[in-house]
DNA sequence: CGATAGTTTGATATCCTTCAAAACCTGTGG
DNA sequence: CCACAGGTTTTGAAGGATATCAAACTATCG
């Protein structure tokens, strides 16, 4: 099994061996990391880049009083930070959502490879666009879907996202995910989240078994959701 | 007067005097377009990349029930679609807002200018990731802030970065768009949208003379809103 | 097997929506 | 320069989706 970022990337970009070679070389450095340990703070100025190998972990900003919004899940093969190597510094933090295995890569090393590949620069700025394109997805998600719409879209987009890495059998894949979390993410009370998922199981949509999400409908999660995955942009461009 | 692109992207890259020239040339097929043109939509595949010169334009979808999100301003010296070079289709709608002068910017000549070019690749990327903060900070706002604090923080994001490009006097700026808008923006109504400005008028924050905005208490605003900028990453990274 | 985190339930409160109409602009053509 | 048309803002009354609060129940992990 290759390097998940490689594998990643390759659905864009066309890389060489020796692409390839320097990209393995940069996650050289791993390690395992506990649940609930934060992996970089608000207002941290890290000079590594993380990558998730195993588990997941989620994007979360903290209002000032008290309430959180969840701004993204990341799942194995995303990068956490590309921000930190341009920006000044982290304006949101990263938590781990489950025990997970994380390589580091040295930002210099990332930029240099950047500066004189110009394939991984691009496949880079790829993966940042479709970042981009959904947190745009999530914006409608919050601003213009109900509760049920909402949730559902939700769970359609980790089901094609964890499908994509290869973490889906049997339409069954770990959501490792309270639903206090999940409500963070769309807007809503974690009551409110726990009422609408017993509708979603009532209609015979889902399935929970402790962090275990099975979907038994999945056109029905589809449409009920009005789930389009083309903001995904999982298809090769051509 | 310099290119506004060049402007923008200064405030974080050190180019060199090639570097502006090619940056320059880029920008020289400009138009004027009429308020409500569409410049791109959802499923299209431009050849070039949208510069805005002069005027507002801003990025939206549209759901299949007819509800509208918008999904960001695009003031002078944004690029409207860097997207578009990297994915293979565009997956929102790019309107006008106002009348607009716009340039176009050849796709290939800006690939080719970003290969050459790594103080301008990496500035591009830059911007990107400043986008990609501001619709983090947008979830944030349709999330978790009400009504009140999420419409004043919009107004303070705008005031910024119109007063950023310049186009910000005596803390009043042109802001085209209708309190429909506002409301898909922030996924209120329109009708809220009012209730929610005028309460804002009533409290002596702003005052509003058809599409000009002036900001009569900018703290009292920033705090309504719980506005920290640093989203907007605008000091230079060191 | 107990402690703690997470889920579920019920009752009540509230922010925001919906619908509909009136008032107000802004710009365009006569 | 007036008058009208269409879009935009404003207002009111009533309804609904989601929040809040608090308690019971149930997993999970050391």
């Amino acid at each position: 099994m290759s390097n998940p970022l490689i594998r990643k990337l390759s659905s864009f970009a066309d890389f060489s061996t020796e692409d390839k070679a320097a990209l393995d070389a940069l996650c050289s450095s791993r390690r395992s990391y506990d649940k609930h340990t934060t992996l970089i703070k608000e207002g941290d100025r890290p000079e590594s880049v993380f990558l998730l190998l195993d588990g997941w972990a989620y994007r979360y900003k903290i209002l000032p009083d008290g309430t959180r919004q969840v701004l993204a899940f990341l799942i194995p093969g995303d990068l956490c930070d590309i921000n930190i190597f341009i920006l000044k510094e982290m304006d949101h933090t990263i938590g781990l959502l489950s025990d997970a295995e994380v390589a580091s890569i040295p930002k210099q090393a990332l930029l240099a490879a950047m500066h004189e590949r110009p394939q991984v620069a691009q496949a880079l700025f790829w993966a940042t666009l479709v970042d981009e394109a959904t947190l745009r997805e999530w914006l409608v998600n919050i601003g213009r879907r109900d509760a049920y719409e909402s949730v559902a879209h939700l769970l359609c987009e980790m089901w094609l996202r964890m499908d994509q890495v290869g973490l889906v059998a049997g339409n069954k894949f770990k959501l490792p995910v309270t639903q206090e979390q999940l409500g963070d993410t769309v807007g809503l009370t974690s009551v409110h989240v726990n009422r609408t998922l017993q509708k979603m199981r009532a209609a015979g949509l889902i399935a929970i078994a402790g962090k275990t999400l099975e979907i038994l409908d999945v056109e029905g999660l589809k449409s009920a959701a009005g789930f389009d995955p083309n903001y995904l942009h999982l298809e090769r461009r051509r």
